[in-house]
DNA sequence: CTGAATGAAAA
DNA sequence: TTTTCATTCAG
């Protein structure tokens, strides 16, 4: 039992490109305005506002100016509640000012992106290619920042892990996601440091998704009787929840979503980065699960005996689910979870029609994980245009449908465009109190952004998440 | 509360 | 060496 690597991802050193650190800040040395590089930019480029323009020569041109007030952030109005009250929060480090300062000057347009870890990523990648004289200028600033921390709170120490008490052994759960789309991460970093931003930004990265296979394809649905599951609390549900959830269509996730246990598909990121037992991030959008264990989930039926399956095989899931203590109760009643044989699904949806995937390039790409705030697409899709998409997902809805009958739990498909052939699989995570089995529903060959790639769909069917 | 990033500081 | 926590906010 090795305590399963955490991370894999941080620092494997992964891009091992340009390294530059050439010039050690030595401490002390360089005050606030000590600063040596860019010879012609001078001290002046702390917190003012608009670069000069017109007569700075390109090539000392800061890409992402700090903004005025650089952090002091006004504290959250809502109290996270979670911190003494008298907490005094760490010194930022270059990169954290670079990153609010990045975020607070809007450098990505909603457009691209608006997920705040896609937008870290993105902005970990702009930092690394960012020119070495702009990033030691928020080396400078940390410094800055470190030495007015010291003035104001001069008994300051940084004590991490006190808010857990001393028996809190448990070290902080690292959850393993799917990874992002790298590719296009990189891209709008690449674009970033060119000087790329808004609209031509958005233009571009417009264009960059016509042509990119994202990793990931993601399709979220809510149950039509989700409602029945929702919270129970007192909680007043938002109109907006209700005719969000009433719409009850194609609403595509840009939340990451699990990695399957595959090959991804050619230039993928490094294949040691992509975490092998990931779960799926909370299915809390649909309230159902966090004080209301009250569903009845024999409606779900896997058991072979209440419901049967067409194309269900029995065999055993190569990572079978472990013992659900948190979840004995509310699944006590249903054999699917007690059984140690657990039932292998396979449905096969190869009549689909998936000809013509082309035209979904795009708003797949805006699927991916890296969605932008644009999924309208989704709920009404222009004639013609994404059609494809949405025809093809509702005949794999029908086809599940069919096979598993009515089953009110949320689901999630997961769509991966491949390019090796597949075979099916099963996996499930064994970390999260939630399990989530996934079957691998269909495989099919496909044409897409250009490119001749084989395509597979998997079924996540969620079990409640706990809270813990 | 988490995830993402990098980096400083502590264990 | 490994872990936490600085920022940010949608999910």
């Amino acid at each position: 039992m090795p305590a399963e690597r955490s991370k894999s991802s941080r620092r494997s050193g992964a891009d091992g490109n340009q390294l530059v650190w050439t010039i050690p800040v030595e401490p002390a040395n360089i005050g606030t305005e000590g600063i040596t590089f860019a010879p012609n930019v001078t001290p002046v480029t702390f917190d003012d506002g608009p670069p000069p323009l017109v007569d700075a020569p390109p090539s000392e041109y800061i890409l992402f100016p700090p903004s005025d007030d650089c952090h002091v952030r006004p504290r959250r109005p809502g109290h996270s509640k979670k911190k003494p009250d008298d907490h005094i929060p760490r010194p930022p480090n270059a990169f954290i000012l670079f990153r609010s300062s990045f975020i607070k000057g809007q450098h990505v347009p909603t457009e691209v992106e608006t997920n705040h870890s896609t937008l870290s990523k993105i902005i970990g990648l702009t930092w690394k290619n960012l020119r070495d004289d702009e990033r030691q200028l928020w080396h400078s600033k940390a410094k800055a920042a470190l030495d007015e921390h010291k003035r104001k709170f001069p008994q300051y120490a940084f004590r991490p892990n006190q808010g857990r008490g001393k028996g809190g052994t448990e070290k902080r759960k690292v959850r393993e996601v799917g990874p992002k789309d790298h590719k296009r991460c990189a891209k709008i970093a690449e674009l970033l440091v060119e000087g790329k931003k808004g609209q031509e930004l958005d233009a571009a990265i417009q264009e960059f998704d016509k042509h990119h296979i994202p990793e990931i394809i993601t399709r979220f649905e809510a149950p039509l009787t989700a409602r029945m599951y929702r919270r129970s609390s007192s909680a007043p549900i938002p109109e907006a929840d209700d005719s969000k959830r009433s719409s009850c269509k194609d609403r595509a996730s840009s939340t990451q979503p699990a990695a399957p246990p595959i090959s991804y598909p050619a230039e993928q990121t490094k294949q040691e980065d992509i975490p092998h037992s990931p779960y799926l991030q909370s299915f809390d959008q649909f309230a159902f699960s966090q004080s209301t264990p009250s569903f009845d989930l024999n409606t779900f039926s896997f058991d072979d005996r209440s419901s049967p399956l067409p194309d269900f095989s029995c065999d055993p899931f190569s990572a079978p689910l472990s013992p659900l203590d948190n979840t004995d109760a509310l699944f006590s009643n249903n054999e699917y979870l007690n059984n140690t044989t657990q039932p292998h699904l396979s449905i096969d949806t190869s009549y689909l029609a998936m000809d013509d995937w082309t035209r979904c390039s795009s708003p797949m790409s805006a699927a991916s994980s890296s969605m932008p705030a644009t999924p309208s697409y989704i709920d009404s899709p222009s004639p013609g245009a994404y059609g494809t998409f949405n025809d093809t997902v509702d005949s794999f809805e029908q086809s599940l449908a069919n096979s598993f009958g009515n089953f009110d739990l949320p689901k999630q498909y997961e769509l991966y465009p491949r390019n090796g052939d597949s075979h099916f699989s099963a996996y499930t995570n064994a970390d999260s109190p939630s399990e989530y089995p996934s079957f691998e529903q269909h495989h099919s060959k496909t044409h897409m952004a250009g490119q001749d790639l084989d395509f597979s769909a998997f079924m996540m069917a969620s079990l409640p998440e706990y809270s813990i």
